[in-house]
DNA sequence: ACTGAAAACGATGCAAC
DNA sequence: GTTGCATCGTTTTCAGT
């Protein structure tokens, strides 16, 4: 799909603030707000927008300790096979199959250390999951 | 910060659609319109709420290339150091101190590997990282 | 916390460039 | 093909109860 330079910032507005009117994105880009709307739909049925959520504070929500765990899988373990696995687990909010020694990285969110163990069990018990090395959030600089 | 039930639900309601309206919310966990709102703002001026974002699919606007690399640092490094760096790189959209043998784990997006390898290059040279080990992401399983 | 009114916003059709 | 304008229905917001 192409974006031209108003598109690109039209989602600079709404990833800044995503309940940013139309009328007010389009004093910025120069366009009417209803030339904002259409953009914005055919941004989101061409999938350049999935959606629009809120950004909460994990620790407020029961998410305050996070872990990234490095996943090592026997020697025929598919993608699909680790997503329907860690799909499973309702704190794993991230999930990539990665170069290097390790197969997949997963990251974990829950609410605290004895949470987050016991979430580490239960994965761990995946049948094509040979061992695992598991990295600790000790604080969150960027994000 | 205190959350009812109530404010789960709202949070909830929030996170998968962050441009559901006050009265929808308000139809699902048996309030008002004004009443939801007023939550709402509490919410966000409690720091729970952090802001409302747009969900990209990261492909369409330039970082379709990701990676997870592990900061190994001489041994007087403080995390602000670590923050203040990582934050000059624009590649950088998240940034964690974590336990285990790295002192830190960045995630980067560029548009391309060869974007990727500048980036890395350009957050190698920063003076207190003594060696990087990096993981290039595959395929993205869960986000 | 609800109700009601005024203002603002969102959505759609139609004409124009 | 995309924009702008006008319109109508809905939503937000603030008052008062």
């Amino acid at each position: 799909m192409q974006l031209d330079d108003v598109d690109q910032r039209i989602i600079a507005a709404l990833l800044s603030d995503a309940r940013t009117t139309y009328a007010e994105i389009g004093m910025v880009v120069s366009l009417s707000a209803p030339a904002v709307k259409r953009r914005v739909d055919r941004l989101r049925s061409g999938g350049v927008i999935k959606g629009f959520t809120a950004v909460v504070d994990p620790a407020a929500v029961g998410g305050g300790t996070e872990a990234f765990v490095e996943l090592f899988c026997t020697g025929r373990t598919t993608p699909a096979q680790i997503t329907m696995a860690t799909r499973r687990h309702p704190e794993v909010v991230g999930a990539y199959t990665v170069s290097g020694e390790a197969d997949a990285l997963v990251h974990l969110r829950a609410a605290d250390i004895s949470h987050l163990e016991q979430a580490l069990e239960r994965l761990r018990a995946e049948p094509f999951i040979t061992s695992t090395r598991s990295m600790i959030v000790l604080s969150r600089l960027v994000d």
